[in-house]
Order: C-alpha cells, then structure tokens, then sequence
RNA sequence: GCGGGUGUCGUAUAGCGGUUAUUAUCCCAGUUUUCCAAACUGGUGAUCGGAGUUCGACUCUCCGCACCCGCACCA
C-alpha cells in the first residue's frame, strides 16, 4: 500500500548514482549482480547511520559491550548453529517445464506445475552460504576433482571404463564433503557474538541482563537479489544479543519493542510507516520462539526493515554441546547456575538507509517547477552546511565566506564549499543531497560580519552573525 | 534459477546497414549575476561485452553480462 507521499523506487536509485550516494557494484565492468557500491555521500550517510545507532546502543546504555568478530569463522560454528542444515535446501529441476521445487516440500513423482510425470532427476543441494577454502592448493584441489572434467577424460577411455566411473563417482562424492579447509563467509552476524559471549563474561563479569552489540558484513548467496539495495548478496548488519535470566525474557522483549521504535524516530521515519508484524510459529526461523517483524512502506511495498527475534538458548546450548564448554552464567548473589536466554534485535543497515531516503524523499511545486529535496534528519545529513559567496567574482566575498567555510569545517567537519553557477542552482543541488543549512557570505557580511542561513526545508533565510553560527 | 522485456554521454533522449552519432540537462573553464536551477562563450563525455553475417554493424544473428516485471526462493 503505497499512497502518493512515496517516492518511487526509481526515482530514489537515479537520485543516488546522479548524486554519488550509491552505485551498482563493479560498475565499469558491467556490475556485479546483488552488489553495491557506496560513493562519498553514500558512505557519510552510512556512517552516520553507524554512528547514531552505536551512540544509542552501546554509548547510551550502561550494560551493552561492543564486539568486532572475525569474518571468517571455524565451521563448527555453522554446525553448531544449524546453518549448514537449514541453509542447505535440496532442490530439483522439472526437465519439461523448467520450474524448481523444494525436494523435500513436494510430491516428486510429478511435477505441480505442469503435471508431467517422473520430470525430476536427483536433487541437488543448494546452500545460501558463501564457501571459500583455507590454504593455498585449495584451488588446486577443485580442479582435479572436478567431475565434468574426469568424465570427459574417462569418455575417451574404452576398457575398464566401469570401474573407472565407480572411481570417479567416489571422489566427486569426496569433494563435495565439506572439507577441513572449507569455511563460510558468515550469512549473518549474530554468530560472532555467541562465540564470544564467555570470552566477555570472563573478562568483564557483566550483570545479567546485558548485551553485546556488533555491526558488520554478511554474505548469502540470494537466488535472486532485487530491489536496490534491499535484498543483496553482500550487506551489512547491525545485531545486538541481548542475554537475560530465562524468566524474564518477555519483559525484555517489551522493551526492546519500545527501544526499536526510538530507533526508527531517531531515522525521521514517520510512525505510521512503521509496523510490527507479530511473525507466525510456521514463519519463523528454526531457534525462535516469538518475532516481530518490524516492516516499513518502502517504494516497493510493506518489506521487513528489521527483526526482533527470542532466541531462547538455543545458540549457547548449541555452543555447550558442540564445544564441550560450559556457557552457565554464575549470578554474583550466590544463585543457581543458569544458561542465559537471548533477545535478538537484528538491523539491516542498507533496509535502514533505504527507509530513511524513502522518508526523505520529497518533491514540491515552485513556480512550476519541481524541486527535489532530501528532508534528512540533521544529524543523518552527509554535509550539514553548504558555505557560499553570493557572488563569486567579487574577491572579497571570496575572500571572507572561505574564512567562514573554514571556520565551520573546523567546529563541524561534514562543511562543503559551493561556488558554482548562481546561487538558486546551489541551493537546488543542495536540497537534493539534503544539506540543512546554506550559509552565504554577501555584502552584508563585510560590513557587520553577518551572514544568511538558508534552511532547507522552508527554503526561509534568516540573518546571524558569524560568531553565532 | 525459470519465463518475458530492456540496454546509446552522469541523467533523460534522437536516429541510421555507410552520420563528424542528435538534443536537452548535468559536469568543467570563463564572462556576467546583490538570494532560489537567468543569459552568453568554450570544453569533456555514450552505442553493455564477445563472437558471427557483411566490403562495411550502434543497427541483423548468436552467446554472455546487467537492470526491470512475473514465478520460485527468502535462514
């Protein structure tokens, strides 16, 4: 349901690249499917996002530890947590129509779509997870092992060919284990955090409930990514585990409802785009007892923008058994052991950035003519001020706003110098990038030190002096 | 991954089996300009990639790639 105050998606992508906020991944060479790559203003909104949910988060709260977990983990970890199981769907191909199913969701005697019989060969298994090999000679290895290759050479081979396939059938079975040298680029975040969760209580013996908070890059192999920025092979998430006493995990959960909806505020989402979605148990992930699904209106519908998922201890209990060590929290009142329970709040930060520009897109009539103007919160803007002369033929105007540029870059870093073409065009190009505030130094200024600040949102400008700015 | 569509300067577009590949805008340099995309001058910049057909391909054919729509998938 989209009513007329959202953007259309295609109007926020052009706006992207023709601003350098983001553009297709490996762009000269074509792209890259499901990548993208972030320009100058791009990556200081990104880093803004960053910055006020780890402010908000970790810096504001009292009882949160930020951590930053490898990449790259031992693939126990994915056992452990059921990744490499539930990541892994068999699936089959019909040879008559073409359409793929789920081995393991159908009737495979014959095909649901069009209705053909014994259309299916083996399943084949699909896993969303990203592999790589540790060491050198992995590449090597593929290579040798590689089964069109050793049929195409045991094709041209007449005698013994029996036996020779039964040999080539038992090493392409081999390979397709996973090797000790296989490892997964994490499909998502949380993993880095369990893993450390008794290095953490060791060294800092927090009290429960605490939490530990990590941003970073997953990977998953989408079938199909779509949508911009939303569904994409590479993206980066914001997760926060937050451990408490297995009694008290519904009081927990209520406040992280209450903690998600500051957070989107804090992103100008407005309130009525915002919706829980109280998941279903046949919808929800294999670890969680209750979700909530915190959808937006994006330009492409009601999507999920982020998730707030009890986990149980279903990962440290996972961890326990697979490790062999203990994950029982000792309460410093002399209590019983337990294994802390987890709430789960679990940000997409390209679903974040994609939601604040859809809340900021905004188009106006003046006089005929459209403007484009991001309504960024402040402290999300890429630059904060825009500093230019009224005229730039007029050396000391030059002279006195490079002063005052200066002057503001040192106070607030994000300051950019515009000079371009006449003044309305700098402050349409501006809007457009959502800059707040327009400074202008003109004649006004050599005489009282004074200068304009034009706002974006009004277009109003009002007169200060430099010492106040 | 399947089916359908699309692919020309950054953006939006025109056109053609042989062009110096059109136009606007953006961008860059300059003139001008006392507050909301004014004007003028000059400039950079594109036929998605690879094969094939042809004397000659941006144009036709095939194969890739990317994007859009639908299906499926979505821990």
């Amino acid at each position: 349901m989209s009513d007329q105050n959202t953007p259309k998606l295609e109007d926020i992508v052009s706006l992207c690249k023709r601003r350098g906020f983001i553009f297709p991944g490996s762009d000269v060479y074509g792209g890259l499917s499901g990548t993208w790559d972030y320009g100058p203003l791009g990556v200081a909104l990104k880093r803004n996002v960053m910055e006020l949910w780890w402010k908000m988060f970790v810096e504001d709260a009292d009882n949160m530890y930020g951590i930053d977990a490898a990449i790259l983990m031992n693939q126990k970890v994915w056992q452990a947590s059921g990744h490499v199981d539930t990541f892994t769907d068999p699936l089959v191909e019909c040879s008559n129509c073409h359409g793929r199913f789920r081995a393991d969701k159908i009737d495979t005697s014959k095909c649901p779509t069009c209705g053909k019989s014994d259309t299916f060969g083996d399943p084949k298994q699909f896993n969303m997870m990203f592999e790589t090999k540790i060491g050198p000679l992995a590449h090597e290895r593929e290579l040798i092992l590689s089964e069109e290759f050793l049929r195409g050479l045991l094709d041209k081979l007449d005698e013994n060919g029996e036996v020779q396939y039964k040999m080539v059938d038992e090493i392409h079975r081999g390979s397709s284990d996973v090797g000790a040298n296989t490892v997964y680029l994490r499909p998502e975040t949380a993993q880095g955090i369990f893993t450390n969760y008794k290095n953490v209580v060791d060294t800092f013996y927090p009290d429960v409930p605490f939490g530990l908070a990590q941003q970073g890059k997953a990977f998953r192999n989408e079938i199909s990514p779509r949508d911009f920025v939303f569904r994409s092979r590479e993206f980066e998430q914001m997760e926060i585990e937050y451990f408490v006493h297995p009694d008290n995990w519904e009081t927990a959960f209520e406040e992280w409802v209450a903690k998600v909806h500051d957070w989107c505020r804090a992103l100008g989402l407005p309130d009525e785009s915002v919706h829980e979605l109280e998941v279903p148990e046949a919808d929800r992930a294999h670890y969680s007892k209750r979700t909530i699904d915190f959808e937006f209106d994006f330009p492409i519908g009601r999507e999920e923008l982020l998730g707030l998922a009890y986990r149980t201890d279903f990962d440290l209990q996972n961890i326990q058994r697979v490790s062999g060590k203990s994950m029982e929290y000792r309460p410093k009142d002399g209590g019983e052991l337990y294994v802390p329970h987890v709430i789960e709040p679990s940000f997409g930060l390209e679903r974040a950035i994609m939601a604040v520009l859809t809340a900021a897109y905004t188009e106006d009539e003046v006089n005929d003519e459209k403007r484009i103007y991001l309504k960024l919160p402040e402290h999300l803007a890429p630059v904060k001020y825009a500093v230019s002369p009224l005229l730039k033929n007029k050396p000391e105007l030059v002279e006195k706003a490079k002063e005052v540029y200066a002057q503001l870059k040192k106070q607030h870093g994000a300051v950019m110098w515009d000079d371009n073409g006449n003044i309305g065009k700098r402050y349409r190009r501006q809007d457009e990038i959502g800059t707040p505030y327009c400074v202008v130094i003109d004649f006004q200024t050599l005489e009282d030190n004074t200068v304009t600040i034009r706002n974006r949102d009004t277009t109003e400008q009002t007169r200060t002096s430099i010492s106040e700015l």
